[in-house]
DNA sequence: TTGCTAATGACAACCATTGTCAATAAGGAA
DNA sequence: TTCCTTATTGACAATGGTTGTCATTAGCAA
């Protein structure tokens, strides 16, 4: 955890706290509304500024659903993508050089520079196909 | 130009007609905006419509930039990926196999299945970079 | 304990998108 | 061509996630 905080707060902390029980990406709509429904309440400003704050950190991930809201999850730091289920929101963190490597190459074919790239896959997993 | 729309109108010929002529990825409130400014208005609703019927006609590929909102483009039906210019917008489709199978191959090897991937490629152009 | 100021939270503001509904117009039938 | 049915439109309201505001609170260093 390298984030960029200069104090700590309980708030805070049990932001993350939820971030580390929740298996999946969750929304900052979701954390606030399971915070609600427990001991320590936090403001939803304050929900979107810890995102922020680990967002910009490299702490969190950050996906977009299909209608635009945006999902966090606790994360390596090293690069990486998703193997995510569609059902249960259980994530995989999946490592490709391959994929690395292909996307320089055809960015480059193409002339362009300052590549980045996303890679997601969603599905069903296991134990949601029964 | 597979759409289910049954009946023609002008309108919607104009929104059309501006995603043939604009390169690359735009918002629905851009076309809006570019139409509002021309001999042909065409209420955002309207816009919003069309942009929902060709989206699941498969006649516009969708793409959400950072913040969420969505960007639309007319594709070839064929599947495949991008190559966008962060700068001006500029889109190069992208079809590669390997990915494809690779995509596969990586979500049955954990048990994922009814599988669905996204690749996008963000970066500057040539003609940008200067 | 005190003082400075980062951080919080209630609430308003923003803005893309969706819903509503009366008015309009496409296009087949007569 | 004219009439009629109803798909489509457009102005406007409503929704909902996210960001901005600002007075109040609380880390933490001295």
């Amino acid at each position: 955890m390298s984030n960029s905080f200069t104090r700590t707060t309980k708030q805070r902390n049990a932001v993350i706290e939820v971030l580390r029980d929740h298996k999946g990406f969750i929304s900052a709509q979701d954390i606030h509304n399971f915070l609600k429904n427990s001991a320590s309440t936090v403001g939803l400003s304050t929900v979107y500024r810890t995102m922020t704050a680990l967002t910009t950190s490299n702490d969190v991930d950050v996906m977009l659903r299909e209608d635009g809201e945006a999902l966090y999850r606790l994360c390596s730091s090293v690069h990486h993508h998703h193997l995510v289920c569609r059902d249960c929101g259980t994530t995989i963190e999946i490592q490709a050089d391959y994929v690395e490597a292909w996307a320089k190459d055809v960015s480059q074919a193409h002339g362009f520079s300052d590549i980045d790239h996303t890679v997601e896959i969603v599905g069903i997993c296991k134990k949601c196909k029964k």
